[in-house]
DNA sequence: CATAACCTTTGAGTTAAGTTGAGGGTCAAG
DNA sequence: CTTGACCCTCAACTTAACTCAAAGGTTATG
């Protein structure tokens, strides 16, 4: 099968299907004389594979130090481990979103409940003094950076002058 | 207070400081006659907000929509509903998480689960094709891409030749 | 006056996972 | 022999949030 039939059975586009192999992903390929790519049956089954791998939250150089070169001789202890490792990290995560949002849920509630007698900057000060003093270390320590989320993409200015 | 100070109260770099400043994320900042940028004291305060907004998932540009010129006159409106927001978007995160778990648990226990009776390479057939029947829609129609984890950043090899 | 410790700008590089475009070859039909 | 649908490579661009290096100005101290 060329890379055409190929990207329509799996659904993804042909230049990623060529960007895959490029990173040594994708090693069931062949030539033919004229240059096209030629695929077996089970590239689909591949590429299948590596898009569900991806949406478990494994990234492209973690599947690709994973996929077997024959789909049927996995290397079973590095795989499991990998699998329960990936676990242990969504685990990590979900505390870490869980702490966001109670973060979060606490500093709504601390903005709404403005006790009627003062008055707005006066509240600003008192909410922003508890943001900060409360729940975060200091920020020179902060360990860990994980993009979470980003749906509003707004684009940045343009920065040059 | 120059730059310096500022970078060593805050904890956050002086090229992070400038880098703010260059998207229109910090404004409260003079320059003296030398052009050496000046401070105020609650600059710090301000990155300190930064800070914490973003280890809650905000992103820089939602920061800086949110953040007021002035610390005490916030946008009373749009901050509670960025809030929820973004609670909501925790949420959502999270419930896709709980799937990527069950999922990766179960896989583990499939792969646990081989019979005796059959050989590893029969296994990974069954196993496989449980993977990809089952629980993911076809890939074609995958919606959302969020990159979730990636500790272990291994980089890939040079492409060019 | 030299030296160190500050500060400045500008431009380029980093990572991940691709996409897009230019420029060109291949192949079957009309 | 041309048109259109394929295919090829290679380089550059994308996003976010920075970092780093180069080249140079400023200020305090010996």
């Amino acid at each position: 099968m060329k890379i055409g039939e190929l990207a329509r059975r799996s659904g993804l586009s042909q230049s990623r299907i060529r960007f895959y192999e490029s990173i040594g992903l994708l090693n069931t390929v062949e030539r033919r004389p004229n240059g096209y790519r030629t695929y077996p049956p089970e590239a689909a089954l591949v590429l299948d594979l590596i898009a569900t791998a991806q949406k478990a939250g494994f990234s492209l150089d973690e599947i690709r130090a994973l996929l077997p070169p024959d789909l049927e001789r996995w290397e079973h202890g590095a795989l499991i481990e990998a699998l329960r490792r990936k676990v242990a990290d969504i685990e990590a995560l979900e505390a870490r979103l869980a702490h966001s949002k109670r973060q979060l849920v606490a500093l709504v509630a601390e903005i709404e409940a403005r006790p009627d007698d003062i008055d707005c900057a006066a509240n600003a000060r008192r909410v922003l003094s508890r943001v900060l003093g409360d729940g975060v270390e200091s920020p020179a320590l902060a360990t860990g950076d994980v993009r979470l989320l980003g749906k509003t993409g707004r684009r940045r200015a343009v920065r040059a002058g």
